[in-house]
RNA sequence: GUGCAUGUAGCUCAAUUGGUUAGAGCACUGGCCUGUGGAGUCAGUGGUUGCGGGUUCAAGUCCCGUCAUGCACCCCA
């Protein structure tokens, strides 16, 4: 272990290179999905007051009570917890929808967003203090087609990184708040009695978070359960059929899922709809992502009752996923060409070798320092460069230049101005990176990403 | 917040159960090869054994504390 004084803080990461490879990856199809079926991106800012988070999430859920980190300055009229860094999107979003009067925009109105939550929490496997999250939130109707949509976008990102065949897609509808505090009450009665053959995590469980106690892992709690009344006995015919109706949609788009009348989400907000996409193996513990529907919070926040369904993935979690599967993705940082150089001549027009070669879009690295050819050379193939071009006195003096394809070990001399010409037809030009510049041709190229 | 496990070189790991100066592979730098990378070979750089205390003639090894990391619980993406 590196004996540095310091160290990234508990729960953080440094996001390194190799990183980042599966990171824009991850982002590229999220953003490719999203505009697809016309959603815009929105950033919150990343810290919120207090409120937005109490009044949205939850006062009593634990991501209110103890994880989240607090922001602020001391001494100041706002105080030092007068903020919160965001645990999540939704609550922000839905600020920002009342905020900016989104309401009088065409609806549903589509946003989406990518970037870090903070949760102050002990950080273990695929759960960290700072983690990244991508989010969709379709606001300002309600109806099963758009839960059906939202899940089938969600549904192609994942199948886009080909981690969907690890997961497997879980639904049910929990009915709204006073169905579910009908239901809560029934269990509490049946549990009356019974207590002392409960778990004591689940007996306090049962006062706290009786609907935590369906996906208990305690067995004893399991088979009490059997006998107990269920969620969807309080429904609504009405949300039975928004049910209905929507698993007849996920049919339709060929949407594999598995109805898990014990899910229950964290989160106060939501009703009617959740799911979320489970690792087959393991279960819910490493859920890659989930959402549901959440038709009172904008009013909890202080806007027009307006209804709301979203998601959000966990881009570790996803990571984890796809090394697991091995899928790797394209590394966009390959170098195309490196520039060697011997003597003083050499090494000055080898800088403005460099600048041209970086501008018509090649990734160039150049060694420019004192070192001897050989080192040199073997930086070259240090960075995996698919060409390197030579340039010392001799040449200098000939006008020529030497271009050397690494892989095969080959190179020719050539004079010093074919050099160019020669490597756009080696690499290819659509595979120049330029992004949004006139290129050689005078013709716009497609940014990319 | 609770429990269990683990901390030795940049990385992965040794060190005969407490015994000389803590080793190896990979990586890095250089030589063999005066202007040419990958393979081979030889050499070199790199350590307060996480930190602090204790037991002992003697501690990387045992004990206590602390910090960090990992995993599980709680909870959650």
């Amino acid at each position: 272990m590196s004996q540095s004084e310091f160290r990234s803080p508990k729960g953080t990461h440094d996001k390194l290179p190799q990183d980042h490879q599966y990171m824009t990856y991850i982002k590229k199809a999220v953003r490719h999905r999203a505009r697809q079926a016309g959603f815009k991106r929105i950033d919150p800012p990343m810290f919120e007051e207090r409120a937005v988070f109490e009044r949205g999430i939850g006062n009593h859920t634990d991501i209110v009570e103890k994880e989240l980190f607090s922001v602020g300055r001391k001494g100041t009229e706002e105080g030092s917890d007068a903020y919160a860094l965001r645990p999540e999107f939704t609550a922000g979003i839905c600020r920002a929808f009342i905020q900016h009067g989104m309401q009088e925009l065409p609806q549903p109105v589509e946003l989406y967003a990518i970037g870090s939550c903070f949760r102050y929490d002990r950080p273990q496997k695929g759960r960290y203090r700072e983690f990244n999250q991508f989010d969709f939130e379709v606001i300002g109707l309600s109806d099963p087609s758009l839960d059906a949509q939202l899940i089938n976008v969600t549904y192609q990102i994942l199948k886009d990184l080909q981690i969907i065949d690890r997961l497997t897609l879980q639904i049910n509808n929990i009915g709204t708040a006073e169905n579910r505090k009908e239901y809560v009450q029934a269990l509490k009665d049946y549990f009356i009695g019974k207590e002392r053959n409960l778990p004591e995590l689940d007996r306090a469980r049962l006062q706290t978070n009786p609907l935590r106690l369906l996906d208990s892992k305690e067995e004893d709690t399991q088979i009490l359960l059997k006998r107990a009344p269920t969620l969807d006995q309080f429904l609504s015919d009405e949300s039975k059929k928004y049910h209905a109706t929507l698993l007849e949609y996920l049919e339709a788009l060929g949407i594999a899922y598995i109805e898990n009348p014990l899910l229950v989400r964290g989160l106060d907000y939501y009703n009617q709809t959740v799911f979320e996409y489970w690792d087959q193996s393991t279960g819910a513990q490493n859920a890659v992502g989930g959402g549901g529907r959440y038709d009172s919070l904008i009013e909890l926040l202080g806007g027009k009752p307006t209804p709301g369904v979203g998601f959000a993935g966990g881009i570790e979690r996803i990571m984890w996923h796809m090394k697991e599967a091995g899928v790797a993705p394209p590394d966009k940082d390959q170098v195309d060409v490196f520039v060697a150089q011997l003597g003083p001549e050499a090494k000055k027009k080898c800088l403005v070798l460099v600048n041209e070669l970086r501008n018509l879009g090649f990734h160039t690295v150049g060694a420019l320092g004192e070192a001897s050819l050989k080192s040199q050379m073997r930086l070259a193939d240090r960075f995996q460069a698919r060409y390197a071009l030579l340039l010392g006195q001799m040449e200098v003096k000939e006008g020529t230049i030497i271009l050397k394809d690494m892989a095969a070990g080959k190179q020719k001399s050539m004079k010093f101005e074919k050099a160019l010409p020669e490597l756009i037809k080696l690499i290819g030009e659509e595979n120049l990176d330029t992004y949004a510049i006139r290129d050689h041709l005078g013709e716009f190229s497609d940014p990319g990403e």
